[in-house]
DNA sequence: GTGAAAGCGCTAACAA
DNA sequence: TTGTTAGCGCTTTCAC
């Protein structure tokens, strides 16, 4: 309870240097390896009294005379909500870590005040540049303040063109998802969509267009299902899809597809023999755990944050708009073969 | 590209100083509010020197300094798969945000050398003290260098009894669930539990005896099954189930609970009607979206968060032991009463 | 009321 | 090969 209970005034570089009878430049070289010849046994009498003493150096104080610090900041808008947050967060932590950074993390869960304090204090952290991240892919508005150091977006963009973003290739992942099942020999895909308009519905409908155009196949407006983008979608909309010539369909995300095979084992349908299907989003715990395991295109939360801190860091070449990161197939069990006709 | 760009030297308190025609101190005084009794003119001309300049304190001379950060330490084992991991983030960052502290996130995914590399750098940067996190609830072994500055478990415990621990109720859980049941009339109440030992097995069952003793009914062994805490293991528990008198089921989790609808549904029954389900957890891209909604029990992730720097930051009372958190009940749609005999 | 000055722990010239 | 020294940006006595 008292001021200093466990604290014990920290040892210092000054301890170690008397320690060892040597100075604190000295200290600092073999701590840091510089490329100053230091002797044998100076080095190692440094190295046993740092032992000794339980040395950690203060990272603040390197920072400071540095100039600028190793944090990388990264705000979230809904971190609590989905595993999404958590993946970035995942993949920009590791990228970080490895070029020596630490993440600085800080959730707004959408409130405005919480963002800018967030940025202001990371800012007053001297942080090497921000990420600003969303939980869907969106277009945002960057918050004042930001742009000030780098500024990342991930999995969100700004028509302010100077700021750098990285997200989905939704369109890809459209395409991906609706090839997984042309594959197979299917001819009548639909397509489950969400309603709101989003980068996600027309990214997706796109690359589900191109798709049947590289295929052949015309598009037919009507095997595209306009959908409530959860559980409940899904499952309302199996009426209509029954009464359509489809043999296959593509979910806007995992969510739908979930909600339509329950709507179909109430009808006794089964995946995929009566109707194949391909989500999106690859939600590990849902996913991988329906009957039959459910093959997706994968949203690539972590590549996203691991790319977003590369683009920050300069490592990766600077590209005109966003980056569109590829959405990689997840092949599961929940695609048949089309009968032959 | 070159090495300044943007970054155009900071303005620091000594431009602001002069700018206003005072010292550093004088702005020290005005920018922290110290009880210094500084002139009306002077404290202006600072005020207005400041957001000329766009001045902004630096944190880490400060830190440097004060000899302590506001910095609070996280390091969780596995950000990335589950939302849980989220909740708990969040509950920290609002809490540490609240008393002005900024939490520094760490991500391990079970590698006990980022783990190690992760706390000492929280120590380097001289964190206030560590969060420690699973997610799950389980027994830990404190890493090394813990416990040094203040150490909080989240979501697990030690048997090292000295370092602080928060977990979740299991058994009050356990218990408050089964009383979901009891509270409609049910008297056989089946219990789908996981096989593998653990804090939530156990503290369940304990709950769940509890619940059954006070309601006055004899434990009936032959009405805990065991499972994998998977929808596969509640799938499978169906034809054991439908042997067995039960008339209403409490699953270990909610994806357990969602593979007993599955198979539930396989054979025409249906929830509540002729099954009722209490979960544990409270997924909600799981248990809200079922059909029907699932009750269950909430694990209280940002609760433990919360209470963690509560702790770490000496707001709550000592207590002997592991502070245990309430796991509330989620009323939604699949009890029913039972049919009155 | 306000300012001068001494550090916080460390790095980086520069001297020796 | 090692030590001296001047800061990094800020807080905080203590004088004036």
């Amino acid at each position: 309870m008292n001021k200093d209970e466990g604290v014990r005034r920290a040892v210092t570089m000054r301890d170690v240097a008397r320690e060892a009878g040597v100075s604190v430049s000295t200290v600092s070289h073999v701590v840091n390896n510089t490329d100053a010849r230091i002797g044998q046994d100076a080095r190692e009498r440094v190295l046993r009294a740092i032992d000794e003493l339980g040395y950690r150096p203060n990272a603040m104080a390197k920072n400071l005379v540095k100039g600028s610090s190793r944090f990388i900041g990264l705000v979230a808008d809904a971190i609590a909500s989905t595993p999404f947050a958590g993946r970035i967060i995942h993949g920009a932590q590791e990228e970080a870590w490895q070029h020596g950074h630490v993440l600085l993390v800080a959730n707004t869960e959408g409130n405005t005040a919480a963002e800018a304090s967030a940025i202001s204090m990371m800012l007053e952290h001297k942080v090497r540049g921000i990420l600003y991240s969303t939980w869907y892919h969106r277009e945002v508005a960057v918050p004042a303040g930001l742009a000030a150091p780098d500024t990342v977006l991930v999995n969100c963009f700004s028509a302010q063109a100077d700021v750098r973003a990285v997200v989905p290739d939704e369109s890809g992942g459209g395409h991906d998802a609706t090839r997984m099942l042309l594959d197979q020999g299917h001819r009548h895909v639909a397509f489950l969509n969400t309603r709101a308009p989003s980068p996600a519905r027309e990214g997706r409908l796109l690359g589900y267009r191109r798709a049947l155009a590289e295929a052949g196949i015309a598009y037919d407006p009507g095997l595209v299902f306009q959908v409530r983008p959860e559980q409940e979608g899904g499952f309302a909309a199996v009426p209509a899809l029954l009464r359509s010539p489809a043999t296959a369909v593509f979910c806007h995300n995992d969510r739908v597809a979930m909600g339509l095979y329950d709507g179909l084992r109430d009808r006794g349908l089964r995946v995929p023999d009566d109707l194949s299907v391909v989500g999106f989003d690859n939600q590990e715990v849902i996913a991988a755990h329906m009957r039959p395991p459910l093959s997706t295109v994968a949203l690539p939360h972590e590549e996203l944050g691991r790319r977003g801190v590369r683009v920050l860091l300069g490592l990766e070449p600077a590209e005109a708009g966003p980056i569109a990161v590829n959405c990689p197939p997840v092949h599961r069990r929940s695609i048949a073969a089309a009968e032959p006709r």
